[in-house]
DNA sequence: ATGCGCCCTGCACCTAGGTCCGGAGTCAAG
DNA sequence: CTTGACTCCGGACCTAGGTGCAGGGCGCAT
């Protein structure tokens, strides 16, 4: 089975090798076997954690939240009908999430087409797509 | 034309004062009028522009990127089509977000469904569900 | 068997985004 | 006209998420 060292999983996923250290530090990343020497061994699949680690901070989950998604799936023993109300709840958030970005994205459609007309480009409809009462994350 | 101090409008956007101080120096709030105190005079609708930030902030913006999108509705003698431009730039991120969203939301609610099942409850998707090649925001 | 590049650990340092503090001035209720 | 709450400003400090050393140990091509 092919693996990886540490230097090549960073090239792999383009990142920065001491944030893949950092992410194992922080519980991201499973603790890789280790050869006799001491270096890491890591399954190809790594690459996708990583990846998968950097694209849901861009969707603005914290490193917190993304361990929370991750041990969604550790623990075969945890009761399914726990797993299952977490995993709804990350549903509901993520729901929520997209439903402001779709006004966002109207109201910024809305404007764009709007510049193709002589009407004034200001009273713009982009503070009130999200001015909805506080629902913290 | 009724009126906020900043520490009213800190109270109604469940912001910290100082939070509000330091958008005002990055260039995300406007500077308000002042009274001959020196008091900041901020008008109602300012509830709204920090609300818009926060979320922003929640769904992966950065204040940099919230203060670009601001900035397409300011001036309303830049040119329209560049205005147009820079909004569908910002639609096309959006819908990028969206997507990586749903497949997320996918993945959670194929997870969720499993549990209602005897199958393991391992081998989930999660992982795959944005094991998408490098596009960076 | 040696040199060059990669890996190890621990710790210091960096940026973004805030948050707190102190000393001084302001406002309004009593 | 005083007192407690609020505001001003500048600057120090804090957390999250990394990033960069230094000093030492591998690994392999020559």
């Amino acid at each position: 089975m092919q693996t990886l060292t540490i230097g090549q999983l960073a090239k792999q996923a383009h990142v920065n090798i001491e944030t893949i250290r950092y992410y194992e530090r922080r519980g991201l990343m499973t603790e890789p076997p280790r050869r006799d020497s001491g270096y890491r061994e890591y399954p190809l699949e790594a690459v996708d954690r990583i990846r998968f680690i950097r694209r849901a901070q861009e969707l603005g989950f914290s490193l917190k939240e993304i361990a929370e998604l991750f041990s969604l799936r550790v623990n075969p023993e945890t009761t399914s009908a726990d797993i299952k109300r977490r995993a709804e709840a990350k549903v509901a958030d993520i729901n929520a999430r997209i439903s402001d970005l779709e006004r966002m994205k109207a109201a910024l459609m809305k404007l764009a087409a709007a510049c193709r007309g002589r009407g004034p480009t200001s009273e713009c409809p982009i503070l009130e797509s999200l001015a909805s009462e506080g629902r913290s994350t």
